[in-house]
DNA sequence: GTGATAAATTGATATTTGACAATATTTACT
DNA sequence: AGTAAATATTGTCAAATATCAATTTATCAC
């Protein structure tokens, strides 16, 4: 296994300064990685393919090395949810059933190592802090879970892009308040906040309009005013 | 410990016949059902009674024996928002940190056994079986919160209304088409679904008028179209 | 039962967001 | 660089939901 598996630096250090990271690999000794690494492969994909889709098998588990994706399930409507961004250092793939229940979308280039399910859940079993690891992400990603439950449940369009700022600015790796890089397009995120993406469009121009933000280019985002962004995107 | 932590029914038969269990006390043997008991006291609490609050020590871990009670997180600008109504079986407390980060409010009385923590996660080293019960309920959690993301993203308040209805024709003990008892106020299915009480209350008019519903009393419902009640609160 | 209190419904209006359409901008490909 | 295609923005209008207010209905304590 490459070093980058293991030295990946998994959750941008945060504006908070205090992030907990949630990390696979985090105080495993070194045989125990030597181990992970016997039953991993690499998978490299391009932009726009998907590490796995909605209902296939659920065969392997993934941990991402680089690059950024989306979770998203799709209802027989024809209704998109994006369940989440997810950057390096994410784990994904576990399910309770035999099949996915949603997919993972690669928004850029990445890379991922894969994890036969079966192989993997042995070597929970015989290293305890992997396990440990596995439960800590499981329970980081239901909190995550929960808070977007709260912002759709709770909050108006300009407040759930500055949740989305928040975030992206704790978890995207080279994300400061002078540039974000926001590497998915309106749809992504209008499908992620609940919204359509004009109304995303009008809350950014808002945004912009107070000097909360400015827009450089579509792509590039900067922060004016964190307190107010932080204040507004706030759930807590 | 009483037995009837041990027999209680868990799920009622749920619409779909096919309802996974998750419960607790599956699978394990009688010794160690007694281990279990061993450490469990009992809790009795009225309605509007917390059996813990947001905020407070994470020092317990509870399995409801009876009653329904609901999860709730207020933001310091005073939303709720409540992520999800609780039935006997169901398993709460879990933390990933040192405070609980929503409060569990009783809609009924309610009785719960409750496990001091760090005994209770003793136990599940000790029992292999129990382990995989927490983890399996775990797992359910993050798939019932992940439903409720897609429903307030995607769905239409009368929508929003028929999900809570097969949830509750799923989970709540007692609840058939014919009759379903609503413990909860119209307050607290709004904020479960992200309304107001008053666009609640209307879609409720509106299910009623075009004969989908009936609502006898106001926690009296009758689901009188049931296949059109499956298909709109439907998140497949 | 009776009155007080809380909960639920209904009405009128404002706000937010969605839907559709047109235009502008960006990106990708040659 | 130039063009086509995709993406993003902006405008207009319609629909959904929130807000505020009034009224009815239900619940609880005595």
């Amino acid at each position: 296994m490459p070093s980058s598996l293991i030295t990946h630096p998994t959750i941008a250090p945060g504006s908070k300064g205090q992030a907990r990271e949630y990390v696979l690999f985090k105080q495993l000794q070194p045989d125990e990685l030597d181990k992970l690494s016997a039953i991993s492969k690499i998978k490299v994909l391009n932009e726009k393919e998907y590490l796995f889709t909605q209902h296939s098998l659920a065969g392997h588990v993934f941990n991402i090395a680089t690059g950024v994706a989306l979770i998203e399930r799709m209802s027989s409507g024809g209704d998109r949810q994006v369940l989440a961004f997810i950057f390096p250092g994410d784990f994904v793939g576990i399910s309770q059933s035999e099949h996915f229940e949603y997919g993972v979308k690669c928004i850029t280039e990445m890379t991922a190592y894969s994890f036969k399910r079966t192989e993997f859940r042995k070597l929970t079993e015989e290293i305890t802090q992997l396990k440990i690891n596995v439960a800590d992400i499981g329970a980081n990603v239901l909190g995550r879970a929960l808070d977007q439950v709260f912002i759709l449940g709770q909050k108006k369009a300009e407040e759930r892009l500055c949740f989305l700022f928040i975030q992206l600015l704790e978890r995207l790796p080279g994300a400061t308040p002078e540039c974000i890089h926001l590497p998915m397009t309106r749809q992504d995120i209008a499908d992620y906040l609940g919204l359509t993406v004009e109304t995303v469009s009008r809350a950014l121009a808002k945004l912009k309009k107070d000097g909360l933000i400015s827009i450089p280019s579509p792509h590039i985002m900067k922060i004016e005013n964190v307190e107010r962004v932080t204040q507004m995107g706030n759930i807590e």
